[in-house]
DNA sequence: TCATAATCGAGACGGTACGTCCGGTCTTTCA
DNA sequence: TGAAAGACCGGACGTACCGTCTCGATTATGA
């Protein structure tokens, strides 16, 4: 039961936090992920850039945090179906990726992750994690409705579904098709299905 | 009727195109796809900056001719079942991800590409298209087999698999298992097929 | 009849004042005045940054009073001669020029000090005045014995005597001769002695 | 008799160097020493500052060779007698100075060349050299006359000399009296003259 | 006894400069 | 004309200090 350690010194100040938040946010979709600099986000929010090095080891987990923290309260889909949930989860990745600030940000953010191992591991527990939740539960009634296996491999439905979502958006571009989630939830969970 | 237009002046040494490559790739291996410059890649081939610029018009142009110019002279595969061909056909994408060199240029390439219209316009017409020219013909033998309808979205198809390869090489990494191309050939195969 | 204002909160605690000073002292010798920051000087004091700047004005103060206060108790030099009482003089100079801390703090300090008016105003004052004041009685009693002229240029005598040590010691350096007190003493006494 | 190496690449542009020495002048006169940044000079000058650190290895260098290249082409002094040979010279020291730019430099400069040993031994050699050739020859011909001892300390009183200047410049300051170099003449040619 | 007030260690704050590295271009000489 | 060499301007990097500020805690005085 160790209680946090008492707090010494100034207290960071939340209204630069989020200044820094807003700015990165804004930046990226003005200038792209590339073009967006540290200096140019701590002038942007009028703070030194100490201040945001203190908070955040570098661009990629500043734009990651301005970017994708998407509170993720709506409900776990239960439509009845696998297709019908797997549409509505892909849905939601679409317009998360379909942003303006997501669509600039994820190539690049990407990158940086797979180049530093340190980062790399926070893909699957932080970027991963909500939709791999969802998708648990998803699998688990589909699997007692019967619909798939009980082992269906959870995270290489993930890692599909999530690729297939990036290239799409991220690679061709200009505004997906309205279809698309729906496409790809009847082709993956017709593969998996029983039978 | 297009004559080549008449060479002036002393023509371009295909050694240094060669030494430029080969430095390329190395380079991308050694220190990673964001720490290569051109600077390094031409002292290290032993060329002066502009040589470099003459003939690629940046990085991610250069990276992608040293490290995806895959002559991909293999016979289209032809197992006589749909699942059976993509097994074989992503078996060979993986192995092009898998390459020290491919993983290590991979993510910051498609960066790159996709901060970029002119060379985003390139990945489905470079990138990709050999891969789908062979999917294109994989698709009509099954159709005419009765296994897949014949307006099956090749595109889409395609981009789900490089997708599902890319986010496993490179965002979650580590040797993928062997049996990967397997288990997406059955996931999507059995996803598209007819019934 | 200024009383002191009766002291209101916390008194100031004598021993930060002290390993400031011990601290200070020891820094300009070990990485030099410039690399003496006061930050460094208040971690390894173990005080608050603030608790320095209360007590003074900046570093060049400070490094000022941990390197140069000298009690200066020494009895005014009285040999009967104006070479001899200059040499003693210039002997307790160069010895004081000569510490670790003086060579490694006195060209910085002196360039701070020359920067800015205010501090510059205590060259004089607070540098100077504890030899000028010996340098005055030293002139007095030569000029009552005969051997200089009663409005010999005081100031001047003194400039002369300390730039002499200064660019020696700080810029020739590397161990004075112990003749140089001296040597100077001799030029100088006979430079303005009478005939 | 080795030949300098043909020379390879771009040659240098003249015309950078003089615009970054005179930006430097002009800064370091309106600004100060301290404030003076490469950056700053750099960009006052319309230059890159690789340009800058291309040709000096920092501040200090710049400085001085902005600030203290004086072509001494003046003929060595010749009055006849020392004491005039002496006022001569030290008058041009007092006006070097007594520039602007040369009070605002010399504390900062001293300091900073006797902070680094590389350039520590450069002071004698570079910046004491023209007026110690000059010294040389005064003495030689004031030896000859029988004025002094023909083995008289030209180093020391070359020191005695600029820090006399020094001090009184750049610490007392204030446009020294216009009799500075003829007292200061007058006492140290008394003081090595023989009887 | 309690309010007032100054000091303390700690550390965050907005700024500014550092010296290095790249990008992409330009200007030499030599082939 | 191509090529190697390398200088050019601009700008971002991540770190260090500056001098100020804001905390909670401590230690004195005066009501």
């Amino acid at each position: 039961m160790s209680s946090s350690p008492p707090p010494r010194g100034r207290p960071r100040d939340p209204r630069s936090h989020e200044a820094i938040i807003s700015a990165t946010a804004a930046l990226v979709v003005e200038v792209g992920y590339a073009a967006t600099s540290i200096g140019a986000v701590a002038a942007r929010a009028g703070v030194g850039k100490d201040t945001v090095y203190r908070r955040w080891s570098g661009k990629a987990e500043l734009v990651f945090e301005a970017v994708f923290t998407t509170t993720d309260d709506a409900p776990i889909p239960d439509t009845g179906t696998l297709t019908g949930d797997l549409a509505v989860l892909l849905e939601s990745l679409v317009d998360e990726f379909r942003t303006p600030a997501g669509t600039a940000a994820l190539p690049g953010l990407l990158a940086d992750f797979a180049a530093d191992p340190a980062l790399k591991a926070r893909i699957r527990t932080h970027f991963l994690a909500p939709s791999k939740d969802r998708l648990v539960v998803i699998f688990d009634r589909a699997a007692q409705r019967g619909e798939i296996a009980a082992d269906t491999p959870v995270n290489l439905v993930l890692d599909t579904l999530a690729g297939a979502v990036f290239f799409h958006i991220a690679l061709v571009g200009e505004s997906p098709t309205p279809q698309l989630a729906g496409q790809l939830a009847a082709m993956i969970s017709r593969g998996i299905q029983i039978r």
